[in-house]
Formats: C-alpha cells, sequence, structure tokens
DNA sequence: CTATATACTCTGCAATGTAGAATATATAGC
DNA sequence: GCTATATATTCTACATTGCAGAGTATATAG
C-alpha cells in the first residue's frame, strides 16, 4: 500500500505544469511554463527543490537528456509525473475544488 | 498599498470554508465544514494556528461571540474575511485555476 | 461544587516555500 | 585547445506554512 499524500500549493503547480508540457518536461521549461501560465514568478532554487522533494517521495520520475542542440551546455533533466504522482495530484485538486468551486460572493 | 499574500493550501482550503459558512464561522465549526466537505481530517492545532496567522496578517478579523445556548461551555471566536483576504484568495484561486482546469489525462 | 461539554490557546517540530550563488557542461570562434 | 558564452542544474540557508496534542478557559446541569 503505498501512502497518500497531500500537495502543497506549489507542488500542485508544478506537478500540473509537467502534465500540460508532457513529454518535453524539463526543469527550465516547467519554470517559463509556470511564469507564462500562471503570470508567476519562480525563482531556479524554488523549482529544483520542490521537483527533488517530489521526486524522493515517487510523485515523479527524471532521466537525463541532451543538452540543447543549437547551443549546447548542460544537460536537461526530464520529468515525469508517476502514477501515484497523477493519484495525488488528482486528490488534491478534488478537495481544492470541492472549496472553490461555487464559493460564495465577498459581501463587506 | 497593501501587501499581497499568496496563500497557502490549507489557507485556501480555511478561507474557502468560512465564506461558504458565512456568518456564523467560528473555529469548531469551520474544523467541521473542512472535515464534511472535503472529507479531511484537521487537528485543532493545525486550525488555530492558520486562523490565527490569516489574522495577523489582515485577511481574516475575528470578534468575540457567546457560549452555545444549549450546553454552555467557552464562548465561540467568529471569524471574518475581510476586503484583502477576499482577493488573496481569489488571486490564489485564479493561478491555481489556470493550472488545474484542463489538465491532461494521465498516459502510463 | 463537581462533572461534563464546548471551545480556544500554547508549544514544539516537520514539511513546504523561496532565493540566489555556485557549479557543470555543451558549442562557437579564434 | 583555450576562452567566452549559453544552457541547465545543484547547493546552501533560511522563512513560512502545516500539523499534532496537551493544556486552559468557561459555560450549564444536577
Amino acid at each position: 500500500m503505498s501512502k497518500f499524500y497531500s500537495l502543497g500549493e506549489f507542488e500542485i503547480i508544478v506537478m500540473a505544469a509537467i502534465m500540460h508540457i508532457g513529454e518535453q518536461a524539463y526543469g527550465t521549461l516547467v519554470k517559463e511554463e509556470i511564469a507564462s501560465r500562471g503570470g508567476r514568478q519562480v525563482s531556479v532554487g524554488a523549482l529544483y527543490s520542490t521537483l527533488g522533494r517530489l521526486e524522493s517521495k515517487g510523485l515523479l520520475t527524471s532521466f537525463e537528456g541532451e543538452p540543447t542542440k543549437e547551443r549546447g551546455g548542460r544537460a536537461k533533466r526530464y520529468f515525469r509525473v508517476t502514477k501515484s504522482g497523477y493519484e495525488a495530484l488528482s486528490k488534491s485538486i478534488d478537495m481544492l475544488q470541492s472549496f472553490i468551486t461555487e464559493l460564495p460572493r465577498f459581501e463587506h
């Protein structure tokens, strides 16, 4: 029986961003996806420490890729959401949705 | 200009639960609302420390109420979401929605 | 006045969130 | 083959949020 992990807010964003990107998901691209989709600034440190923690819990896996063709540089590390990662993400989203859908209007 | 607060996952749940309850929102009832709506177990400590932190940031306000009519006991402390609290909640929700709506299906 | 129900406060620690410097490693051009 | 530069990740350190349970306060009932 695998442990159930409840995801934090940023963890949800990172996991979802990886799913949106698909096969090409690697650190820097995830960072850009978050910036463009959510309009949210992310530091490299914030992102990679979260990626590492998610992987150590088995919610993500990663493998080495190749450097960028055009200009070179360090090799990419690609990330994939695992089955249990997807389950944790789904549960976290469902729980959140039960609170944030049909949120009552604010009355001063 | 008021500071913008990005909310954590549990903070979102607590704020939303208070809005769902409305005028009668006080600690123990919020705890029950979270348990029934989200199916999520919450300890008293987790809840009140979060309520206190949200209030100290001006996202919630509170005031003393009366004890339970039927059986007595300690007086309730009622909570209300403030205007800036609602704004922070809305922004956090919008950002999350931009990631979790139309989430791609998982493919092994 | 004591038993009990209701409700909140306190204390301490674990987990997540965040930033930016440091490091690694590829290509291009001389 | 050096050096400059672009690409990308790792490391280190600390702040904030999440979480649990014991402890305290205070009302009514009998």
